[in-house]
DNA sequence: AATGAATGAGCCTTCATTCAT
DNA sequence: GATGAATGAAGGCTCATTCAT
């Protein structure tokens, strides 16, 4: 079919951008050294993709999208396990995709949160909050009836950032080659594990909590 | 007095350098823009500070030591009363500085985390590991002798990304001014209180849990 | 043919280079007027050569590497003639290659030596060492075995001076257009003589004088 | 007297001017450091002097007056001894002049005349000329009757060239304490006594040439 | 289709000079 | 008389983008 014409150079001109962004961000990333890492010409990035905008556009495109397709959203957990192995299955999927080397799309997204280029304000939106709404459904289902949705909230904030500050610092880490510096985490799935223990153990807290309140039996 | 002469012009400039390298990061602002805001000659910047780099230090460097004045460390909480409650001090004073409107390094230190210039490499190292260190302390405490090092650490970065990161996200929604979006944190001290319940029963899971493993009772 | 493409630009704004660099020197000079005289944009210069100190290393090896081509170093006496012979072919030789108007490593090799910009510190020594040798040589066969290094050193040294402060007097002369002013050097080949007939009858003296003292025979 | 005012800070200005402007020429000389190397304040210069070009003509004349001071013109050699000892007189006093560690109107000079900056024009002119004429006096009386200016005016040009030359190589290998090379000058005196040995025979060589040509005897 | 030479706006920085004190 | 804070013009350099080929 000749609608994927989308030469090799393209992908070449992709995987560049996907480094080069990841490393030092929109602005501090050069259109130049992007060609340079790709073998290509200083003009390719304007021919191929109009500019160094619509370029980071679709490097975080792609990357989220082989990133999904990477690492199922479940975990592999059917839909009608206890809710406390859906969670988990959660969990563990997102630290492997986090921690996958290959992931661009986390790095950019956590440089997009903090330092907004604008760009991917809609496209991130679009492509984060289903993610989040899995997750919000099954702590609202640990949570039970009685707790409100302020609370459920809250835990699914918490848990998400139990899995990603710690990668981040530690992707960081890594990147940055500190050799002396003990690694944050050595044993992935022994944090994942961790992770979850602190989650449910939290969630069941809170639970517990509201219940007390309300006077009902857990 | 004889304290540093510091005219006001430069009081001005890390004034106006604090919003814009808070905004924008160390690359994407501008002294021109910095010079603007605090209404100097666009050489301001270079006759007080010496250049764009030490502005930037220096900024970071009066932030931070204005955010420590600002909130005090353990948050009152004198240090012989219980671990937990020490722990609510410490969460509860982080949160409040995090959430400071005027705290502009924590929004810096967020954006050298994942997008370092280099500049802040040892003044940051030297200043956030000893507020580190004290929650890693009482963490230890909570968790009990029979813990090991590795779970300490966890605990401690998991309990440091639920203030963090939340926090993080809640300044950037604020600031895009999404009035439409509902606050993800609408009363600060009620989430403080749910991370603290949270926190205190992660580390309890993690306590019972190695307990039980070597066999010894809780 | 295989060689550099050197577009036509870079060899305009080696061009103009040459002439900003040898009437201001290298910090007098600015990027901005040679690009101007080259007729090419102000970024030219860094586009080409990348930055300005590469630029004027660049002019002077360039330079350098026309005026060795345009002089034949012996002045086209053969190595067997006479000493007296080649060291007058040495003498013309070098007064042509200073007097040519082309010629502008001279200007800044001069202004190199009172006010050195250490760009070209390496190039210059090895470029000039191997001139002076040549003449040292010639120096040391006519003041005789008799005679220490001492002598043939300051001999030399004299002979270059003679060519060389006289023709860099002669060029500033002409640059001010101080057609008022009468010119020292009328004819340039009158002159060399001159300075032939001078050397000489200084290195024939000092080798009288050594020999004198050392009571031998000349 | 109240003429005589100008204070030690004028004074404390003109020196470091000197060292600066003989170190590094007018432009790359900095009122900045002149004044720090003067220990006042920024405006100084602009205050005494009303900007750096009038600086820079005082600290010439200043220099040059205290140079001429310093070594009296004609080397204690009385008027009438013969032309032979005046010259060795004029060579030996100019040297001893231009090698005087105090001696910063040599380097200006030379700097000026290489790179001109058209501020000391007049001044230099007037300065020099009658030390040139003084020279040239010698000269001619020593070449005879016989002999038309124009070899008057080149033996001169080349026994300042032989003077002048030398020392500025001299000053400058000093400068960069270029330890390793070995110095061209060891002995001043005895290079200067080269110079006069070599002076007198090449103007010697002249003379008997020029008799030869039209004929009369020497 | 693809190149690379060329552009111009904008950035940080330097520095002689000014001005209020 | 003397200071030092402040200025503005100008310099070198970077970089996304364009254009002729």
């Amino acid at each position: 079919m000749t609608t994927k014409k989308s030469s090799v150079a393209k992908e070449k001109l992709l995987a560049a951008a996907s480094d080069v962004f990841g490393e030092k961000g929109f602005r501090d990333a050069t259109v130049a050294e992007i060609c340079r890492r790709a073998g290509a010409n200083i003009a390719a990035v304007n021919y191929h993709f109009g500019n160094k905008e619509a370029l980071y556009r679709e490097t975080w495109r792609q990357s989220f999208a082989e990133s999904i397709l990477a690492h199922p959203q479940d975990g592999g957990i059917p839909p009608n396990a206890p809710a406390e192995q859906r969670l988990r299955g959660q969990i563990t999927t997102l630290m492997r995709r986090v921690a996958d080397p290959e992931n661009r799309e986390f790095v950019i997204s956590q440089m997009e949160l903090i330092n907004p280029t604008g760009l991917l304000e809609e496209v991130m939106k679009s492509a984060l909050i289903p993610l989040r709404e899995k997750t919000l459904a099954v702590v609202r289902e640990l949570l039970g009836p009685e707790v409100d949705e302020q609370h459920v909230m809250h835990c699914e904030i918490c848990i998400l950032s139990m899995c990603l500050h710690p990668m981040l610092i530690q992707r960081i880490r890594q990147r940055t080659k500190k050799a002396g510096a003990p690694l944050l985490i050595h044993d992935l799935d022994a944090f994942a594990d961790h992770i979850v223990l602190f989650a449910l153990a939290g969630v069941q807290a809170v639970r517990d909590q509201r219940c007390k309140k309300t006077g009902s039996p857990s």
